[in-house]
DNA sequence: TGTACATCAGTGAACGCGCGTTCACTGATGTAC
DNA sequence: TGTACATCAGTGAACGCGCGTTCACTGATGTAC
């Protein structure tokens, strides 16, 4: 039975995908199952394979859009950040995003992901570029692989530590101050670092 | 049937955790399950549950041994880090224990943990008193709160960064490479972190 | 404007699978007298 | 030294489950003439 009221969907594909993403955030990676995903769209069980081949090819689909979403969320906090404070405010934004979505997160990084996905491997690596850029026009006189390297696996580590319940991450408010005091720890000390800053 | 030839297996306890991390190892979390473990601990679909209440019992002991294990190593690199390239050490040591042990190591911090698991809880309370020891130790003028969170997070971050094929890990040289590269942009440009340093 | 037909999107029954967990049980072990 | 008995460790059948995926199918849509 379609939602419309006739034998076709109308955009069953985009139906799978909300919904997929729906079950993962609610009940996590195991709760994302072809079946599940065609229950919720309202459609009968092999509907969904008519728009993706496998499992694998929807969850990909799922992880694609957390990556754009991801990158929206990063340049909404800072599109240039060149201060330690704000590198700062787009660590806390890659942090409260992955505890915001964090099944969604999971699936993103966590998941084995085969390599063959181009959809994700160009969404990994606008995030990598965006983060290369900002290095690269903040700290001029830094080595710029090796330096976008380390903070993109801080703020990463930071997502994951709290994520897996390392971190106290009982309010936003007081992930939000370990981001920016770790953040700061690092930066703020380095002349290098801290010359082309503006405080 | 027991491999002694007795009807009692000895030490399925041992067994049953041997088998589980053998499983999870070979093929990944989805393949760790109990009758898994039974099969091939050669014992009946229920044995295990002489021993472990359900499976997430058993995941959370393999985690656990994850856990030793790791620290371990950590020491093993350098069991008092205090310069750049001691820390790079450890770094190294902590992303080659994800590479050598994925499977592994995403059981001990990607699978959602509860934190009702005093083993799991213990082991990673240590792993966290360690970096905050040298931490403390090798950089006694910066808040050691702040900085070990840092310093573990970067760390953390490179070890599923590389497992997750978002950085080159192609072989286990160009991973040390890159994590020391990582590790040395951060700490050796600054004076503060490096005024205690040996060279 | 009407009709034939190709194409497309969704159906529904069926396959075989492995899983976690329960239950009442039995064979082995060790301890008290 | 021998025996009765409690305890423990493992058995095996059974439960109900949801899954991914296949297959031949049918209803809807749109296009060419």
């Amino acid at each position: 039975m379609a939602r419309n009221g006739t034998y076709h969907h109308g955009d069953l594909r985009a139906a799978c995908l909300r919904a997929a993403r729906e079950l993962l955030e609610e009940d996590g990676s195991a709760a994302l199952s072809m079946r599940a995903v065609a229950r919720r769209a309202g459609v009968s069980p092999t509907a969904p394979y008519r728009h993706y081949a496998d499992r694998e090819a929807l969850v990909s689909a799922v992880a694609a859009e957390g990556y754009r979403e991801l990158a929206v969320a990063l340049t909404a906090a800072d599109p240039a950040p060149s201060t330690p404070d704000g590198m700062a405010a787009v660590a806390v934004a890659y942090v409260r995003f992955a505890l915001e979505h964090p099944a969604l997160f999971r699936a993103m990084f966590a998941e084995p992901c085969d390599p063959a996905s181009e959809e994700r491997v160009a969404a990994t690596a606008a995030i990598s570029a965006y983060v290369r850029d900002i290095v690269r026009a903040a700290f001029p006189g830094v080595d710029p692989d090796a330096l976008s390297t380390a903070v993109w696996a801080l703020v990463h580590g930071l997502a994951f530590l709290h994520l897996d319940g390392k971190l106290d991450a009982s309010t936003p408010e007081v992930v939000a101050a370990q981001v920016t005091a770790a953040v700061r720890a690092l930066f703020t000390a380095s002349p290098v670092l801290g010359a082309t800053t503006s405080h």
